[in-house]
DNA sequence: TACGTATATTGATGAGCGTCGATCTGGAGT
DNA sequence: ACTCCAGATCGACGCTCATCAATATACGTA
């Protein structure tokens, strides 16, 4: 667990140059990767990736019961995958009466869609 | 496993209207949604997503040996890492003698950019 | 009050992931 | 040949995830 400071190895460089010159940034934005790389996530499930895609389509705010029968799972999964969208910050939901209706929150994918360019 | 299509429950709704109008496409594309589902699953890391970022502002290629001591993990960790976004076609690399120089595929990122609109 | 209905939550199960130390591979220097 | 080094792979570990059936919650209707 403790590192030798003194007789350091010396590095030595099989050929003359060295392999590449140093990175830019030494240590970059870590907070903004762990909120990109959580949205990522969120994403990264092709079950959520047509929910998301269903509720931007859809302009309005989609009811629970409609989105359930678009896949071939159970209600408890689907809501499962509703709830990590939404712990995400993609998505929002409202419910009225017994309905709950969902909603793409478009903030929440700002952030990636500039960083991808 | 069989379903009723006789006897059907008659779906009494509580009140007079539907919970809301019918969603637009029954069932989109999921071929597209699993492309890039695995494309965002590869990001949805903060060390993958720190690796594509200086890759990224890096335009050459990079060394593995420059990028290993900008995170705090084992080597065949970050090796690990960047075999995923290789398999996810986000990155690839190139060896040259002994040393292994990584880049970003663009257009592994483009369809998701795209679809962020 | 009691019942049905739309969602959410719980608990269990099997699969997958991130990490490490140890080992393997293969090019370069002596 | 042998050694050193960069990088990849392996095996094991704990942890997280996707899924389901069963149950809970909470609202509407009679």
């Amino acid at each position: 667990m403790s590192v030798d400071l003194e007789l350091a190895p010396k590095r030595k460089r099989p050929a003359g140059e060295p392999c590449c010159e140093p990175v830019a940034h030494p240590d970059i934005e870590r907070e903004q990767a762990e909120r990109m790389a959580r949205t990522a996530k969120a994403l990264g499930d092709p079950i959520r990736m047509q929910l998301v895609d269903v509720l931007r389509r859809h302009a309005g705010k989609v009811c629970v019961c409609e989105l359930v029968p678009l896949f071939d799972l159970s209600q408890p999964t689907v809501s499962h995958h509703l709830k990590v969208l939404r712990e995400a910050g993609i998505v929002g939901c409202e419910r009225k009466g017994l309905w709950a209706y969902y909603y793409v929150n478009p903030e929440a994918l700002e952030e990636v869609r500039r960083w991808l360019k």
